[in-house]
DNA sequence: TACCGC
DNA sequence: AGCGGT
């Protein structure tokens, strides 16, 4: 028997038709993965035909690269958004982690593994972010903490900013998952803390945990 | 919605 | 077989 989801009948057309494809695309290809989810299953959700997605989206790759363009841009500018605050570095990485686990914890993991190997273009795009947005952030956020006095004044900003990318890097490698033990929100969160006690100052290490009371 | 081709 | 694409 086919579920259909009855929408309100014009929920005042408030989004566009693309938008309505890309929210509905993203929850589906969160809970239940790029390749379980056809263009069907999205046209039939979003009650329109699917050339009426084949108009907004050339194609399936294209789809799932916006739907993972649109997650990087909405992380990045929340991030940004903290840091540009006056002080705000340990706003920032509470709210880094809190994102990291918000939206990890939303991900199934499989649509990781999925989109490396099936939407190659779209895994590019992942790493084009790693290697600029979030290596600059990070070199910021270290540089604005030094002298802020939350980070030891004696750290490299750049050296460790690739060690913490390389700490994000290998707790996505595919070979992580196969192992059913493997918890990967977990782990990205224990890795965070990990790296931060190693380059805290006392003040920094207080201001982080008494920051991390307050926002979760 | 029917259909094709991968 | 079933999905992407027409």
């Amino acid at each position: 028997m086919k579920v259909s989801i009855v929408l309100p009948p014009n929920s005042k057309e408030a989004l566009e038709t693309r938008e309505r494809i890309l929210e509905i695309a993203t929850e589906q290809f969160a809970r239940f993965g790029v390749r379980t989810i056809t263009m069907e299953d999205i046209a039939r959700q979003a009650g329109i035909s699917k050339k009426t997605i084949y108009q907004e989206y050339a194609d399936k790759r294209d789809l799932v690269k916006a739907v993972f363009a649109r997650i990087l841009e909405e992380d990045q500018k929340r991030l940004t958004f903290i840091l540009e605050t006056e002080d705000g570095v340990i706003e920032h990485l509470v709210q880094t982690s809190k994102m990291m686990r918000e939206r990890l914890s939303s991900i199934n993991p499989m649509v990781i593994m999925e989109v490396q190997k099936y939407f190659p273009e779209a895994w590019r795009m992942f790493e084009e972010f790693k290697e600029h947005t979030i290596q600059t952030d990070l070199v910021n956020v270290l540089e604005k903490g030094k002298e802020l006095g939350y980070f030891r004044p004696e750290i490299d900003s750049l050296i460790l900013a690739k060690v913490r990318m390389n700490q994000i890097t290998s707790a996505f490698d595919p070979s992580n998952f196969a192992n059913p033990e493997f918890n990967f929100v977990e782990e990205q969160l224990v890795l965070m803390d990990h790296f931060l006690h190693g380059i805290f100052t006392e003040k920094g290490r207080q201001a982080y945990h008494s920051q991390k009371e307050i926002l979760n």
